[in-house]
DNA sequence: AAACAACTTTACGTTAAGGTCAATAAAAAA
DNA sequence: TTTTTTATTGACCTTAACGTAAAGTTGTTT
């Protein structure tokens, strides 16, 4: 604690704040969600506002079932112009746009499953009740 | 061809009939799905019709979303008393009930994730419009 | 006899998203 | 100063369900 009051977090409570471990970070650094950050004499990690908020964003489209490679395409985006965190790019919500289809096909995919499966059930208790027919 | 008309058939062939590759039908065994089939004079695997039978059911209930490992769980009790293939324990029917319940689980997650996709994705498209509340 | 097709076993590779050591360094606390 | 906490990089492990060689054997066709 010295000169500027720039409000700079080491990983592990970073880690902690936002409810991943450690190697969470890193792994996403790792793979370049993150980009490089600023270090401490001895190597720590340093975090500032910005990139905890950027690191909260990615969670946030990860829950959103949003992959990690999916982002690491957006991340070219909001890499570049990312003085103000909030400039997002279209591309974002093109992205968003495709994630609501996929959802929706597993719904309908999952309907249609849920209807085959309670069919096949209600066939084998046919079949365990003797009242069946010879299978085919 | 010669003596006994045992219906029984090459792993090659049988692949081929189900749609799956031999690599397939050799993991089933390997994880104890199959049980060992007879081999041939070389040593080549001989499948006959229960045998293919049984392949099918497997294939079957993988298509119903049922993973390998649950049907290792089935697979003790369809070994005991598979003189007759159909005779299924209702082990099978408590099982298809636990994943009707589950596919229930997934589409209503999926509901519920594809509304906060779709309010994320309008709260995106307010700030891109300029029109937003400046975060939070 | 030589080539070719189909089979065999063994074993490493693949995808996603980290988990889990291990050895070492630096910072904070006792 | 010695101990404890927190950090560092590197590298191998995990799950599911096979894919993909590699090297050898058997059987059939030419």
């Amino acid at each position: 604690m010295s000169a500027s009051s720039e409000q700079a977090t080491q990983i592990g409570a970073v880690a902690k704040k936002l409810g991943v471990t450690t190697r969470t970070i890193r792994y996403y650094e790792e793979i370049g969600l993150m980009g490089p950050p600023e270090r401490l004499g001895g190597g720590a990690r340093m975090y500032n506002r910005a990139d905890v908020l950027r690191l909260k964003f990615i969670l946030k489209l990860k829950e959103l079932g949003i992959t990690l490679k999916e982002m690491q395409e957006l991340a070219a985006n909001f890499d570049t112009q990312s003085q103000e965190f909030e400039s997002i790019t279209p591309k974002l919500v093109e992205i968003l746009d495709g994630h609501i289809s996929k959802v929706d096909q597993k719904i309908a995919n999952l309907s249609s499953l849920r209807r085959e499966i309670v069919d096949y059930r209600s066939r084998i208790v046919d079949i365990l009740q003797g009242n069946a027919p010879p299978v085919r």
